[in-house]
DNA sequence: TCTGGGGTCCTAGGACCC
DNA sequence: TCTGGGGTCCTAGGACCC
């Protein structure tokens, strides 16, 4: 039987936000309602993580700061710092890393190990107390640990009471501790899934285990009704992925702080996007053979347009004129815009040209302006050419 | 209350080819 | 003149995750 641990930290970006400032000898914001945002004076962010405090009078991740502030007034705001949380975040890995080299980074603030054989001839419940207990000491922050036989239920485990705690999930306890979760509490079922479950009187995680999977096929179609059904019975076999996959897309948008209608806005916010995507690419040696836009209305509906290149390219002003030409077929330049976003996909690293485009004499002119734009983003790409 | 930003995967329909 | 079925690629849209 394989021994999976699932290692979330807790509240991640407002505890570690709270170790710099604790570490900076200022209060600690886990012990007051306090939240972490985007920028903070910006009334479109929303709020990316919350203290127990906070979370105790109802303020939770994803909710708009305007409303959390309308709920306690007092509520401490603060930005969030991307670098440091990487830090954070390597920091916790690196301890992970060593109980056991099979890991799959999840998320920023989450990952799998494979315990199947570190764990043997161990209580694997006394391994992830101590691997718990060596992160909060030796980090400042504390994590969850979920134990099961797989992903799926060390990552179920993971989610039960917080923080700082250990918890078990295996098979035989399938029935006990999941199948009375309501179903959205299962992976993978969001808002939408269980809105429609709901509609049938599916309300369990047992209910959808018991269920006739032809039933299920015909709510939620034949891919995730299988998955779904071998999720609600504890089944997984997925392995722990030590390989980091390469990216398959790339994207960058925009929120207006006021919803726009001047073009002369949209295409400075279009362009803005366009190099940070392109610039993307560039530095992981990618040219993308798809490029696709969206526009996000008042009302939140969202139109986009997407369209195949002749040739993979990296050159932001191929990618912009994409865009800009999308855009005009979606927008008539009067409705008020909310987002404008722009990516690209179907990656890949061949590097060939056709002599019609070195004919282009634009072409070296765009690449010389993309050189000059990495070489101010990134001061890590000089190391590249340091040799030169 | 009024909703960020960055990803992955799946489905369905149409075009086109054989 | 009107008809088949399979395969692949493309686009649009929708769901989920953190």
């Amino acid at each position: 039987m394989r021994i999976i641990f699932h290692i979330d930290v807790n509240s991640a970006f407002l505890s570690w936000t709270a170790v710099k400032k604790v570490l900076e000898g200022q209060p600690d914001i886990r012990l007051v309602p306090s939240v972490i945002s985007g920028d903070p004076k910006d009334r479109r962010s929303i709020i990316a993580a919350a203290s127990m405090p906070a979370k105790k009078l109802g303020i939770k991740a994803a909710m708009p700061v305007s409303m959390a502030l309308r709920i306690c007034p007092t509520l401490v705001i603060v930005r969030g710092d991307w670098e440091w949380y990487k830090r954070c975040s390597e920091g916790f890995i690196s301890i992970c890393r060593n109980y056991s080299p099979i890991l799959q980074q999840f998320s920023i603030d989450e990952c799998f190990i494979d315990m199947s054989f570190r764990c043997a001839g161990h209580d694997p419940v006394e391994v992830a107390t101590r691997l718990k207990d060596e992160i909060k000491s030796k980090l400042g922050f504390t994590v969850n640990v979920g134990v099961g036989s797989n992903k799926l239920l060390a990552k179920m485990a993971s989610d039960f009471e917080k923080p700082d705690k250990v918890h078990t999930l295996w098979e035989d306890e399938v029935q006990e501790k999941m199948w009375p979760l309501g179903v959205r509490d299962l992976l993978w079922v969001g808002k939408k899934t269980e809105e429609r479950l709901l509609d049938y009187g599916i309300r369990t995680i047992g209910d959808l285990a018991t269920l006739d999977i032809g039933h299920l096929t015909r709510l939620v179609g034949h891919k995730f009704a299988q998955q779904l059904h071998e999720n609600a019975n504890g089944r997984d076999d997925s392995p722990v992925e030590t390989e980091v996959a390469e990216a398959k897309s790339y994207s960058a948008e925009r929120t207006f702080a006021n919803d726009y209608t001047d073009p002369k806005d949209i295409d400075r916010a279009l362009f803005n996007v366009a190099c940070i995507v392109a610039h993307r690419i560039r530095r992981d040696d990618f040219r993308a053979s798809t490029v696709s836009m969206f526009i996000k209305h008042k009302d939140f509906t969202v139109v986009q347009k997407q369209t195949s290149l002749s040739q993979p390219t990296d050159i932001t002003a191929i990618i912009l004129n994409e865009a800009r030409r999308m855009l005009s077929e979606i927008w008539d330049g009067v409705t008020p815009i909310r987002q404008v976003g722009l990516g690209v996909s179907k990656l890949t690293h061949e590097n060939y040209e056709q002599m019609s485009l070195f004919e282009d004499p634009k072409l070296e002119y765009y690449r010389d302006w993309d050189r000059r734009f990495d070489e101010r983003q990134s001061p890590s790409g000089e190391r590249r050419n340091r040799r030169e």
